[in-house]
DNA sequence: ACCATTCTCTGACTATGGTCAGAGGATGTC
DNA sequence: GACATCCTCTGACCATAGTCAGAGAATGGT
């Protein structure tokens, strides 16, 4: 029903959006250099960065990314050397010209920024940013995709190394994971190659499967990542063939108990023996 | 002070956005037809449009625009012919083939749209919707010009109709606009070649500048134009040599009257004998 | 009737963006 | 040490984007 106005909303948006600020950002961050270069050049930046790395991130064609590298090369603004650790690859690193360069860049996309606010007033660029920060985490949100991995994934470790740390931070008397346990399956969602999001499903003698260990990072909260990593991992129990999902948590994760009420589960009886469980949970799946 | 975390927020929205939505739309409307060709296509709509016009819509060189025009022509999408008002100019409308082509993309906008916000929990999908709505109003505000016309200019004439139109509505007893006085200058914010916010200065023989017809459409209301349209009036007045402007109102705009207060404006007496004023205000420009 | 201006269109270019197949060196695995 | 794989780079292309000068028809103002 609200369906074709809310996209109309966002098509609106995106209209006003590319038309205002990014034929703008074309202008502007476009002197002198082709736009493709300028923006590699600012994706190098300062720290530098593989070329590997660089075509995953800007999406572009291997001898692409050479010839542009080339330009950049030759105009004295980027050094490429191989990678000590694969010499396979290459690693490129501003010159001191380069981080001139750079630096003009990032002023000028600055100065955009600034003037584009400019004609508003103090209260007004308030809410507009306002407005910004909470677009950018619900479009972040909603563009990052969940990535199934088994618990030994290095993604999925170091999720999990976050989430018990997280325990350990808000139990009273701290948390100790105790043995690893390299059963079940995961799902991440990643940012720049860092967990942003996890949680698991394992299976249970009785045949239900027991969702754990979801977190979320705390920037990312309240974009309903959380509620989204449930409903793909009672997903995937269907998937894995289980009828039955239970969960257990403890009761200082408030928020946690409240998306679980929200999204279905009923209280249960304890049905297992984690020391830290203070309240249990199940929802049938369909 | 807090400028650089405003301008770091837009930045890294923008970077988000043209990210993960710019590049998804340039994937899905470019099937098959180059991007511009395709943009053509939806900017000439069902209704058509004059050449003329899209060429300043979409930002075309002549040249080139003819061109991208002979390929939808020549794929049987879009007819041209003169239009009949200005024989110089031509008209494209799209043939039935072409009518298809553009649902066809209108639809896939739509989808993209739809399935950019899917992931979301409805809660957080209004969340979106309302923050894209305020950045939409708001960016709209800040990057629409203020261009001085005179009294006679049709835009202004269209803008000074809206206005008296709604203080008749507002007004108790109506309102009368009198004979139609062709003095002072006039800035207008126009969107689509429609006015959307619209003000003038009048000298008055004590040398001070008389601001007037204050109005902004309701649509625009909110994002701070009323204020930027009477900063940009002042420093309109100071340039034609006035250090002091005065105003007049009716005490049923109580949000005008609010806006004149926060910008610095005094209550004064009366100094005319306009019949709709019940409340002046005056202001010493530096 | 003249003149400056406007609009569209053509020709002639150049630059930028993007693709594909394959060479050649480096790496990891069995 | 053989083999599949990975990474970078080159050559050979082609499409798209964009610019500029000017021709030719139409218009508006004087």
């Amino acid at each position: 029903m609200s369906d074709r106005t809310e996209t109309a909303t966002l098509r609106e948006f995106n209209r006003t959006w590319t038309q205002r600020v990014g034929v703008l950002e074309e202008s502007f961050l476009g002197t002198g250099r082709p736009l493709n270069v300028a923006r590699l050049l600012f994706e190098i930046g300062p720290d530098g960065a593989g070329v590997r790395e660089l075509r995953d991130r800007l999406d572009l064609d291997s001898g692409y990314l050479t010839r542009l590298l080339r330009r950049l090369t030759d105009d004295g603004l980027v050094e490429l050397r191989p990678d000590p650790a694969d010499r396979r690859r290459r690693l490129a690193t501003l010159t001191p010209a380069g981080r001139a360069s750079w630096r003009e860049l990032d002023e000028r996309s600055e100065e955009l920024a600034a003037r584009l606010v400019a004609p508003l007033t103090p209260r007004q660029r308030g809410r507009l940013i306002e407005a910004l920060a909470t677009a950018n985490l619900l479009v972040r949100a909603a563009t990052t995709a969940l990535r199934e991995v088994g618990p030994d994934d290095p993604v999925a470790r170091e999720a999990a190394g976050r989430y018990f740390a997280e325990l350990d931070r808000r139990f009273p008397g701290g948390f100790d994971p105790g043995v690893p346990d390299h059963e079940g399956r995961f799902l991440v969602a990643t940012s720049a190659g860092r967990p942003v999001a996890y949680g698991g499903v394992r299976p249970l003698p009785d045949g239900s499967a027991e969702i754990k260990r979801m977190w979320v990072d705390d920037a990312w909260r309240g974009a309903g990542l959380g509620s989204r990593m449930l409903r793909e991992l009672e997903a995937l129990a269907v998937r894995r063939g289980h009828g039955r999902v239970v969960l257990d948590t403890n009761r200082t994760l408030v928020e946690a108990i409240a998306m679980y009420e929200r999204a279905g589960y009923s209280p249960v009886e304890r049905y297992n023996d984690n020391p830290y469980a203070q309240a249990w949970f199940a929802k049938v799946l369909t």
